[in-house]
RNA sequence: GGCGCGGUACCCAAGUGGCUAAGGGAGAGGUCUGCAAAACCUCGAUUCGUCGGUUCGAAUCCGACCCGCGCCUCCA
């Protein structure tokens, strides 16, 4: 069964099929670690994840590798403007190292909260200072680059597609109407690296053959993903908002560096998440991050499940009303899935396969997780399996889905002390028939956080997830 | 201005030429329960932004128009 992936590259649906044997190499862009990732960007580092989970479920080999970037991501893609990392640095008082260390443990939380497997390796921009500085020395030797008072540039027009991916069309673009071009030949060019204005002043400067500077922003990832993983590789992955500048740029000067065509074979792009009609930029602030949810009372896995529900291709409009509904799915699923027990018969019916076989289309289809999501559905609706059958193919899907099925567990032991005196206190007054008292406790209870469920078993005592009621 | 995406029920969202237009949430009714909760059952679009066209047949293809959004500044 083959997986279907829509490349950006050649703007159609394809057929994947790795370099290498069995073997996928695979590129994330990661973070600018200098600020909290809300969850717009966590959208799409959860997109990469089901991109990775649908290839090991198909019985590939994956290394995956990602960046952070923690230098010279100026604050405009004309290459002008200040470096992101050094003015957080300055807002917050601290040492760029500091704050890229801050961000990044913070991201890395919230990756595990999302259920996001870890890259296999990550590395930094400026563990690889070396590698970009011998990378820019061959593209000045191939004489693809130029010098201005400011830095050493990327002559675009000694490419003869630049900008495929992107359908740039330079005429077109309106950059040199907003952006001051300075003394780029073109729009187009851009930075591969920049020097000091003033050496000493800045945080993080490397020496190098053009002066004390740092490097572009395009170049770590071509250095770091060639170390990783070879000079040509499958898949390399971001956010829609690359596909114009960021990855065009890299193609470019990765092409021309290391000789090879296409460099890339797969590029693929998660949409964004919207937040009240539009795209929100960390610069207007005003877009939640995973913690502030879970102060709400949601579940992180909720979001994922919100994530899920959309097609990665297309953008996502975020609300707090829509993610109450992924919450209340989710915990349907959670309380099915603990209802149906362990325990399974090992025997394969029809229906099962028949199952197993549709959710494997959807995912091969380009990521379908909505299609994949409704084959959960209708197996939990099936009346012809029983518990565990239904449980084993949750579980099953669950290796792509990432919703936390498997480690399901009743939470109740831990409740406080004068919890469970309540529960007993309340369980006797039932026994009693004094049910006006029973249920004065539970209203108690419910205020104290928990809810009681009266089963065959016994009282079932959960965790209340404060729920929001709608907003927005 | 250039490039691109989308408009499917109260909400989110699959489906891109042909069986009854997936699924989830919310809602309504019912079973169970001392009452709840959970679970289960039943009911929700003769219709897919609008208007034309192609076709035996279109939500799906073509054209025009209306609306919303993204990238080309920051950002995933």
């Amino acid at each position: 069964m083959a997986v279907f992936l829509y490349n950006s590259l050649t703007r159609k649906k394809e057929t994947f099929e790795p370099l290498k044997n069995n073997l996928v190499r695979f590129y994330s862009c990661g973070p600018t670690v200098y600020s909290y990732q809300h969850i717009g960007n966590l959208r799409t580092y959860v997109f990469n994840d089901i991109l990775k989970r649908t290839l090991l479920f198909n019985g590939y080999e994956v290394k995956h590798v990602m960046n952070y970037t923690d230098v010279g991501h100026l604050s405009s893609d004309a290459d002008t403007g200040e470096d992101r990392m050094e003015k957080a640095a300055q807002k917050e008082h601290k040492s760029a190292q500091d704050i890229a260390a801050f961000y990044a443990e913070i991201f890395e939380k919230d990756c595990v909260k999302l259920n996001i497997m870890p890259p296999d390796i990550i590395c930094r921009a400026t563990q690889y200072i070396k590698e970009q500085i011998e990378m820019v020395q061959v593209l000045e030797e191939k004489g693809f680059t130029y010098r201005t008072s400011d830095g050493i540039y990327f002559d675009t027009s000694k490419v003869e597609d630049y900008g495929q991916m992107g359908q740039i069309d330079e005429e077109g673009l309106e950059a040199g109407k907003r952006v001051d071009i300075g003394e780029k030949k073109r729009k187009t060019d851009f930075a591969l690296w920049k020097l000091s204005e003033k050496p000493g002043l800045r945080q993080q400067e490397w020496n190098s053959p053009w002066g004390i500077g740092f490097p572009g922003w395009h170049t770590e990832c071509c250095v770091m993903s060639s170390k990783h993983l070879g000079k040509q590789f499958d898949i390399h992955t971001g956010g829609e908002d690359h596909i114009t500048v960021h990855h065009p740029n890299e193609i470019a000067q990765a092409e021309a560096a290391f000789g090879v065509k296409p460099w890339v074979r797969f590029w693929l792009h998660g949409a964004f998440l919207l937040f009240k009609g539009e795209k929100v930029s960390k610069s207007k602030g005003g877009l939640y991050t995973i913690s502030e949810l879970e102060e709400m009372g949601f579940a992180p896995l909720a979001f994922r499940y919100l994530c899920l529900n959309t097609h990665y291709k297309k953008q996502l409009h975020f609300s707090l009303n829509v993610l109450e509904g992924a919450a209340n799915a989710l915990n349907r699923l959670h309380n099915l899935i603990l209802e149906y027990g362990a325990d399974p018969g090992d025997q394969k019916t029809k229906s099962e396969k028949k199952y197993s076989n549709e959710f494997r289309d959807a995912i091969n289809d380009d990521l379908n997780m909505p299609r994949a999501l409704s084959v959960l559905w209708s197996v939990l609706r099936d009346k012809d399996l029983d518990g565990p059958a239904k449980r084993n193919l949750a579980l099953k899907f669950d290796q792509v889905l990432g919703l936390g099925l498997e480690n399901l567990q009743e939470k109740k032991q831990d409740a406080p002390e004068d919890v469970l005196k309540l529960v007993e206190e309340r369980e006797k007054a039932r026994k009693d028939k004094n049910f006006a008292r029973a249920d004065a406790i539970r209203d108690e209870l419910l205020k104290l956080g928990y809810s009681v469920n009266d089963t065959s078993q016994g009282p079932k005592l959960k965790m209340q997830n404060s729920k929001l009621k709608t907003q927005n």
